[in-house]
This record gives C-alpha cells, sequence and structure tokens, in this order.
DNA sequence: TTGACATATTCCCATATCAGCATGTATTGT
DNA sequence: ACAATACATGCTGATATGGGAATATGTCAA
C-alpha cells in the first residue's frame, strides 16, 4: 500500500508536472488530444494515459466529435485544493508580516543596510 | 524516470494524506515528533520519515530543543500551491455562475421542480 | 469494405514510494 | 560511564507509477 491512487485522489493525480501542464493548457479552450501531443511535446500514449488520469478524478471533462475527442479541464474540481491551501493563509499572513516588521525595524537601525543581507538570526 | 521526487516538489509532498494531516496539525503551534504520533496515531519512524519528506521541501521548520524536535508547518511554503490553484479561480467562477443561472432559470420555467434532479443536458 | 486517421489500452520494465522492523545517534539524568 | 529517552536512518518487501513500443478501438471517407 504506497500511497492513495493517483486516480482517485486529486491532490496525487497534481503531483505530476506534465499533468499541471495539460490542465493549464485545457482551461483556455478545448483541445483535442493531437494539440495536447503537439503542444507539450509528450508521446500520444503518454497523453491519453495523463487524460485518463485526469479524467478519473474529474480534473477535466471529454466531448466526443468524430474521431476527435475534446478535452477540456473542470476548473472547479481544483477548487477543493485551493481551499486546502487557504486553511494556511492566515498563517503565512503573519509570516509575511513579521518579515516586512524586521525589515523595517532594520531601516531604522541602519538606513544604509541592503534588505537583502540579513544581518539577524531568525 | 517515474515522476519528480517527493523530496523535491511540493506538490508531490502534499499527495501523501499523512503530510497533509500533519502539514494541518502542525499549523496550530510547534509540536514534538512524539505528539505527532500520538496525535495521528502513526508509528514512530513513519512520522519521522514523512517529516524528513516535509523538511527537504522546505514545508516544515524544525527546531531542536534537549532531546525533542520541535516542528512547524512553514505555511509560506504552500503559497505556491495557492497560488496555481489560483489561476484556475476565474474559470470556475464561470461555471459557478452557469450553474446558478440554469438553476434559476428552471425555477422559473417550473417553481415545483426540485434544483438536484437535472432536466437537461449540460 | 478498405484504408487512413485519432485516440485508447495493454504489456513490460526501471524506478519510486510507503509501511514495518531493526538499528543508529544524540541528549539528559544518575 | 550508563541507562533511558526521543528521533532519525537503513533495510526489505509489496505496490504504484510513468515511459516506450505495440496493439486495439472507433470513426470517417472513398
Amino acid at each position: 500500500m504506497a500511497r492513495a491512487a493517483t486516480t482517485s485522489d486529486a491532490f496525487n493525480a497534481i503531483a505530476e508536472p506534465r499533468r499541471r501542464e495539460i490542465l493549464s493548457y485545457l482551461v483556455l479552450r478545448e483541445r483535442q488530444v493531437g494539440e495536447i501531443v503537439a503542444a507539450l511535446k509528450l508521446d500520444q500514449p503518454s497523453v491519453s494515459k495523463h487524460l485518463g488520469v485526469l479524467r478519473s478524478v474529474g480534473l477535466v471533462h471529454v466531448r466526443r466529435n468524430g474521431r476527435h475527442r475534446l478535452y477540456r479541464t473542470n476548473a472547479v474540481a481544483i477548487r477543493p485544493l485551493h481551499e486546502w491551501a487557504s486553511t494556511f493563509e492566515r498563517y503565512w499572513q503573519h509570516t509575511l508580516v513579521r518579515v516586512k516588521e524586521r525589515a523595517e525595524a532594520r531601516m531604522q537601525d541602519n538606513p544604509e543596510s541592503d534588505p537583502d543581507t540579513p544581518k539577524e538570526k531568525a
């Protein structure tokens, strides 16, 4: 039992960089598989397999048109990931405020100091 | 070459559900490894290894205190994930608006209809 | 029907990943 | 120094994963 299957977990599905590229590419507009192959310079079977994973977790929609299949990113399916990350938002804001405060304190002590060169330990 | 190593990619690091739990747990406040073990009911070596992964991608900070190690989530490191997901935000908003519009249109046509029973294809 | 085209699926292989167990290492108390 | 505590690391085995090549499926056109 290694990890949750990529085919059942959106977090796992987007762990693969190519799949993230595909999602970004397909969010602009519907595309045929062949277009993805050309645009991202991947092998066709590879793209089909990635699309299969994305399909199984609902991250893309398919529509058939003749012998083509038109894929599009299902943006709503990304929302849970966004919301999970959002639960950390207030904490990183605290961090950023503290960083800013320290920078300003340094400027008060020594207006000539370079903000990118830390003079104190965090 | 399977996928980017979990130890070098935050997306991959959070693909593991237990690591997400650990991050949520450690964002509230600093904790010793033993506390994580007890709270999440995982084996100690398992927790140490997950912490190792999280450390290597900068998702947690460690501080030593005697024979304890105090870990805390480094929330800022989650920001890139949040921002990646945000690039899809305007698209899912479109979707939600359309869903809402269709629901309202149904109510106009037939105020008795059940909103959860679709009467038309998307 | 036959053939060309678009895409999906299957098989194999190298590697990554995780859990479990055992062991190593650092720190504290006596 | 010695034992106990708190973690980290190493090893092994089962499984998941992605790429590549080959093949299957489905659709259109003649």
